[in-house]
DNA sequence: AATGAATGAGTATTCATTCAT
DNA sequence: CATGAATGAATACTCATTCAT
């Protein structure tokens, strides 16, 4: 006989739940990898019904894929806007912004994105095309322009790592992947990454 | 009446059998992961049946954790040794046996383990322990005794790298990693872990 | 400032609604079968929202005897009709509207319906009760008024026929069936059945 | 402390399981028809876990071709080896062997075949090849043949019944389907199909 | 009346593990 | 020791039905 409006079975919200179903999955992706990761799991976190899920994402698999392309691209961009625009010096800016984008990468989303390519990278082949061609090869291209540049301007000479940029980064990738797996042995990865610029700086310089 | 001992190729002996089990298990641990993994598909390429992979280990998680330590350790051994005895001078074995060493990674099974170390280490923390213990922590313990005594003879001097040896292997896990990964783009490795190694003798030469 | 009224002919008016999910769900049906059918295809072909079908149709069921009820009835009531009130002599009207009749079925919505009862009649039984009622005993009893008819006109002698028409359908049958079945081995149906009548004549002609 | 033998978890018969396994598919396909079946209820039946259903039969649907396939048939066979050595006249084979053939249909798994046949071939065209090529086409073969050979001996004249020998088993036919969708309407297929046989003699006869 | 987002029970299929032989 | 038939819990995915809008 109460008058108290019972709360609604459930909400319409079209907009949002992709986005919430997509969050709920990177969770369960990251904690337990793919084949662990149970989509009811992914549901139930996402507050939402196991059916609701397949509304909006196919299979489990698209699911996956859906989840890994939507982290990392804006972060990278931006990077390589403001590697593009600086006023910095080349040494200014590999110490300040570069350094610093490389230090946020351990602990953060990307990591774990790292950590699912690696371990299911295999059998999702256009996962990893995907993540190639916007995050990887960008990345890479932009270094060497960047050296490039820097070699122009007379501040660097020319030294293997404008062929294998990737010099620059491997720091970041350890401290990456070290923090995910040896969560308990502390390593200062920032310290770490500044270090390695230090060396490389020490290294380029004309 | 004496029988004669036929196929004695056939005839396994029994001691063999655990191994040829793990050996198969580490291919398929490889190809699949953990959770793909079949353990009648491990049997099968061991030649063996099903129920005998469970007289051996058993479950599929000891399987998998016998797999992992039977890799890598041995090899780490021969190298500590080989620090521990060399008559070279520091720099010489960084240049020689170190970056062989490191060389080797990328495309052996220590790398496969590694990638199943940072998909699966998660869910098995003793397997991370024993991994740290029996190689990261003893070879990176290992450099560091390395520096130290290049220190001591003035061969070097005392920088950041002391205390984070992970500077100067970096190259090689990202090596290793880019490998399994990116199989079609190539990346010359070997060429990597060289100028990494000459930039970090320049850096720590006394 | 009077409202000028548009789309006409995209106004269905609500009488129609039914009707039209009906048709679309007898395609769907006919089709698929009734486990396979799904309503969210009889609504996409009806064109309206999945929700409107249960706004007609309380289940699935109850749409499925809907449809199965809404066939055959008409056709078999002219039938009837018309041989009541016939003026041909009674081998004329066996010969003629009741051989064309019957060569109607096959190919025709009421083998459709036929399928569906033989596939799922079991398990609605009223949907058997209602088409036995409304098609086959009426249908069978009007044939056994006729052959009666015959013989007190002294057309026709009495045989087993009288007892049993389902002699006179059975090829009926078997040809709907057969274009059903073995869509692709093709039988001159209508000869068939009037080889058939020829046959049914010959034998109870006195 | 009793020493009463537990009984044992499960027994080892793979030489009988997939009969087992099979038997109980037919009756369960046969009571709700394909899509309506459960491998659940199957495996219950057949007493048998539902793991061991997919050890036999890969999918539900190859289940259900096996069924279906392994029904029906040794009787054609017979029955062809019986028309093509028998010393009855024609006549007299019709009346005997031929008709209580037909007369065992209707009732018999056979007729169960048949149904589920017109409600799923649809869907499974490489079974409604098999059951053309090897019962209904070889049925129709035989009966062809066997009306040439009356006519040979001249016991037979020639007539539509050579064309179309369809005309002969139709009441089979409608008997059968009949029995299994009109259960409670009793008909007798037996004299149904002996009233036909009487028609098609008198009519065939020279 | 009409929509279609949301629900959740239901089902085929897989696979680690057991155990009679 | 060795086998592989047998088990059964687990899981991706579907679809009839509901109900907020």
């Amino acid at each position: 006989m109460s008058a108290v409006p019972t709360e609604p079975r459930y909400q319409r919200r079209k907009e949002d739940r992709p986005k919430e179903i997509a969050e709920a999955a990177f969770e369960v992706f990251a904690e337990k990898g793919y084949a662990a990761a149970r989509v009811d799991e992914v549901a139930k976190r996402a507050g939402v019904s196991k059916g609701l899920t397949y509304l909006y994402f196919k299979t489990k698999e698209e699911l996956f894929k859906a989840v890994i392309r939507g982290v990392v691209v804006r972060r990278i961009d931006s990077l390589i806007d403001e590697v593009d625009s600086t006023e910095l010096t080349a040494e200014a800016f590999l110490r300040g912004p570069m350094v610093a984008f490389m230090q946020r990468i351990p602990g953060s989303r990307i990591s774990i994105v790292l950590r699912l390519l690696i371990a299911e990278g295999h059998r999702h082949p256009d996962l990893l095309e995907y993540y190639y061609e916007n995050v990887v090869g960008r990345g890479l291209a932009m270094l060497r322009r960047f050296l490039e540049r820097g070699i122009e301007t007379g501040e660097f000479r020319r030294t293997a790592v404008n062929d294998m940029p990737q010099l620059i980064v491997a720091p970041m990738l350890l401290s990456a992947i070290w923090k995910m797996v040896f969560v308990k042995r502390s390593l200062d990865t920032d310290r770490l990454i500044e270090a390695h610029m230090d060396m490389i700086l020490e290294h380029i310089k004309a």
